[in-house]
DNA sequence: CACTATAATGTTATATTGTATCGTCACATG
DNA sequence: CATGTGACGATACAATATAACATTATAGTG
């Protein structure tokens, strides 16, 4: 039993912007052309990538120096915003694939190629809280990965 | 359902070093007096510490200067003896419990004052484990943890 | 439009975390 | 004693993250 069947259209090039400006919105902030720069940059990764590999390549998208402070500025306020999410066994930032739905992502992370998948199966997550509080322990964010081998690494 | 009940005599204090140097045996490492001493500062931490803070407690120990790279070494091979884990949200490690068994640990980390512990429910960290697998991917090492607020802190 | 408050970004500096390299020392073994 | 090996020291450096303050852009408002 995997939850509730969820299936979204995970939204790609502009509508995957779209949904992302709509959900910076929704926090309340704002969608201007820096922060456009740093989501196409982080969506032009195919893995995680840190906030120095992100301030590169927007400041070679930009042609001028974007210092890695700003980008965590704006990396931050997407992972509030739930359009990125932070990576933590890899110090590393990821593109939310569908910021209009709250999950408690799980991340696959491939330790040969660097590859990460997010799969949501709420019902991990959810007694992963449920654990948490029966240990008398208030849970806000669950950060549950796994470390691996992908399957084209296999 | 939580699991098979799993009671563990918790070693502490001699008990503790005594089965971390049994561990470290067991990986064929030696436990030496500067491995020891990493140990009792890493155990001597109530929340996870990071590699500095111990090199920090280690120099004041032993009255002289003991460089970060030499505790992370040492650390390493904790880890991967099973008598540390790292604490991937909060970039540092702590001493593990019982390094006797083998588990998936799941840590609760408090954002409020620090404080770490763990929980291992082996049911949750193996439908982690599964989940993986069901996507195509080869679990190595689950990385399980709950940042939130502990029952002191809430 | 001009003014102003605020948010966003730039700039610089610095703190923290993590690795790499190579030299030295202690100890075991033949 | 010679030699090999593992542990540790010392130094340098790379990567990640934050702090503090200056400047610029933007949205409201009169």
């Amino acid at each position: 039993m995997t939850g509730h069947a969820h299936t979204h259209a995970l939204p790609a090039g502009e509508a995957l912007t779209d949904a992302a400006r709509n959900a910076m919105a929704r926090a309340g902030e704002q969608w201007t052309a820096m922060r456009a720069s740093v989501f196409d940059a982080l969506v032009g990764f195919e893995k995680p990538a840190s906030a120095y590999d992100i301030a590169e390549a927007v400041s070679r998208a930009q042609g001028r120096r974007v210092a890695a402070n700003s980008v965590y500025r704006i990396l931050d306020l997407f992972v509030t915003a739930n359009v990125a999410t932070r990576v933590e066994s890899a110090n590393a930032y990821i593109a939310n694939a569908h910021p209009d739905c709250e999950h408690d992502c799980i991340f696959l992370v491939c330790d040969d190629c660097g590859a990460t998948t997010h799969i949501d199966d709420d019902s991990i997550t959810a007694s992963v809280r449920m654990a948490a509080r029966k240990a008398g322990f208030r849970p806000t964010k669950p950060v549950v990965e796994v470390r691996g081998t992908c399957a084209d690494c296999a």
